[in-house]
RNA sequence: GGAGGCGUGGCUGAGUGGUUGAAGGCAACAGUCUUGAAAACUGUCAUUGGGGAAACUCAAUCGUGAGUUCGAAUCUCACCGCCUCCGCCA
């Protein structure tokens, strides 16, 4: 949610800034309701202010019969006190979801465009491997190595779902312990940060395992909650499956004031994501690009405002530092306008190469949603001043387990059918060089 | 799931219908004293919104929401959370 004195003071802005994130408001019916919204406050404020006062007249007068008088003036003004809440409450209603509506600004070097099409390749690394036979694609060395079975699990539990098994499972485990030395190890933080020249504090992440599951009033106060038909609904209980470790890593700060010397709180969550993949029907139906439910590891970090975009740039830095450790080939993408999710002040996408494919295809997303989130999480900092405000908030994909685990098969695919484990790898495996 | 208890400021802890946004203590901050520190003493110490150039002022907030009342931290109801005991369980 934006501040509604941001959006008074900046409406053009806001009205552009909506339209180049392809989404329809209303600035002025938000500014005439608020105008509204503030005269019935008004109103309401004076009457409560007299109730306060004669209130306090009637405990201290001692005559009963000027008792019984103020008390009568007091009930019709109660009355009337009572109608104008209800009247405020309709409009403050009708405010707010406008107010929910309204994204994100974009940064000012965000891309302007209408979907994918616009978004800006920013830099590239890596040489794409060569073949001296047609790479295929992960699936089917998936299938053959019997370490990717879609057929039994499509049985068992529908399409989009996936037995790995094997060595694949014993390779997601050295992903995972892999990229949790590189999280929580503050001199290989530093060292990122230096070479990138992004002058931040390299405080090592905190490793969490969350809830999978989170209350519905929280999700909308994350600002994931839309769109609803993407979300496992659990009715009885009202409650979400997560979509990520953000959705409830995020929140574990709400309604509280951090202090400044504590800043920037970094997390890294591991937790499964579940999606309901709706309106995605017939897209990457093969293989494990897209599924309902796949694990992943995800940063969420709090930091200063005036830290958030270098605190992104660091974020990034990891995601890129650990992606040429493996020697996987990728790209930068800066996300446009109308690509980028509502809360998104700025996103930057990680596309890693995969052969099989022959495409550069999403494995990591960056979003630097300033004070979006922790305006009605009410996450705030308290600054050296004594003087509190908003933090920033940024999260990033750490890595989504199983499109990593798909470029690592595909780039590393031999011709007789076995995959090479990557170098940096192969120590959480036995030593071993090949799966077979 | 059953029975009972409890939720007050950064922490602790008073407060059961009337100028109580809330005593006392701790912590924190500033000052006096000191060569410096400690101790002692003095003072300042919640958040949000509205009005005002400012001093200041008005409103709201004692888990959350609704209700009773002229007036609610205090009474009623619902919800959320925590604790204890019993049951069940990885």
């Amino acid at each position: 949610m934006l501040d509604i004195k941001f959006i008074r003071e900046n409406k053009e802005m806001v009205q552009e800034g909506a339209k180049k994130k392809r989404v329809e408001i209303d600035i002025e019916k938000l500014i005439a309701l608020d105008d509204q919204r503030l005269v019935e406050l008004k109103e309401i404020e004076d009457l409560r202010s007299e109730v306060n006062k004669v209130s306090n007249d009637i405990a201290r007068d001692q005559d009963p019969n000027l008792k019984i008088q103020l008390i009568e003036e007091m009930r019709t003004v109660k009355e009337d006190l009572k109608n104008k809440e209800e009247k405020l409450k309709t409009t403050i209603e009708e405010w707010q979801k406008i107010m929910l509506e309204i994204p994100n600004m974009p940064s000012a070097d965000t891309p302007v465009g209408p979907d994918e099409s616009g978004n800006v390749v920013i830099r590239n690394w890596g040489e794409k491997p060569t073949f001296d036979f047609t790479p295929k694609e992960h699936y089917e060395i998936g299938e053959k190595l019997g370490i990717i079975d879609n057929k039994t699990a499509a049985e068992v539990s529908g399409a989009r779902f996936t037995y790995l098994k094997g060595d694949l499972v014993l390779l997601q485990f050295a992903l995972i312990n892999f990229l949790f030395e590189i999280f929580t190890n503050k001199e290989t933080l530093e060292k990122i940060a230096k070479e990138k020249n992004i002058n931040i504090d390299p405080k090592p992440f905190v490793p969490v395992i969350p809830p999978f599951m989170v209350k519905s009033n929280i999700y909308l106060r994350m600002g994931r909650l839309d769109p609803k038909e993407d979300k496992y609904h659990l009715a009885e209980d009202d409650m979400y499956l997560i979509g990520s470790a953000e959705h409830s890593v995020g929140p574990m700060h709400m309604g509280q004031i951090l202090e400044e010397k504590d800043m920037p709180i970094r997390y890294i969550g591991y937790s499964p994501a579940f999606r309901r993949e709706a309106g995605s029907y017939g897209k990457d139906t093969k293989g494990i690009l897209r599924m309902h439910q796949f694990e992943k590891m995800e940063m969420e970090t709090f930091c200063l405002p005036e830290n958030s975009l270098q605190e992104q740039e660091f974020l990034v830095a990891i995601i890129e530092y650990y992606l040429q450790l493996l020697k996987l080939p990728y790209q930068v993408v800066l996300v446009c306008t109308g690509d980028m999710g509502k809360p998104d002040y700025r996103q930057i996408d990680i596309e890693t190469w995969m052969p099989g494919q022959n495409v550069y295809r999403e494995t990591n997303t960056s979003d630097l949603v300033t004070s979006f989130q922790s305006r009605r999480l009410n996450t705030k900092v308290r600054r050296s001043t004594g003087k509190t405000e908003l933090v920033h908030m940024n999260d990033a994909t750490a890595s989504a387990m199983g499109r990593t685990l798909i470029a690592i098969i595909e780039n590393y695919q031999q011709a007789d059918g076995s995959v090479m484990i990557p170098e940096v790898l192969r120590k959480f495996m036995g030593g071993r060089e090949f799966i077979k």
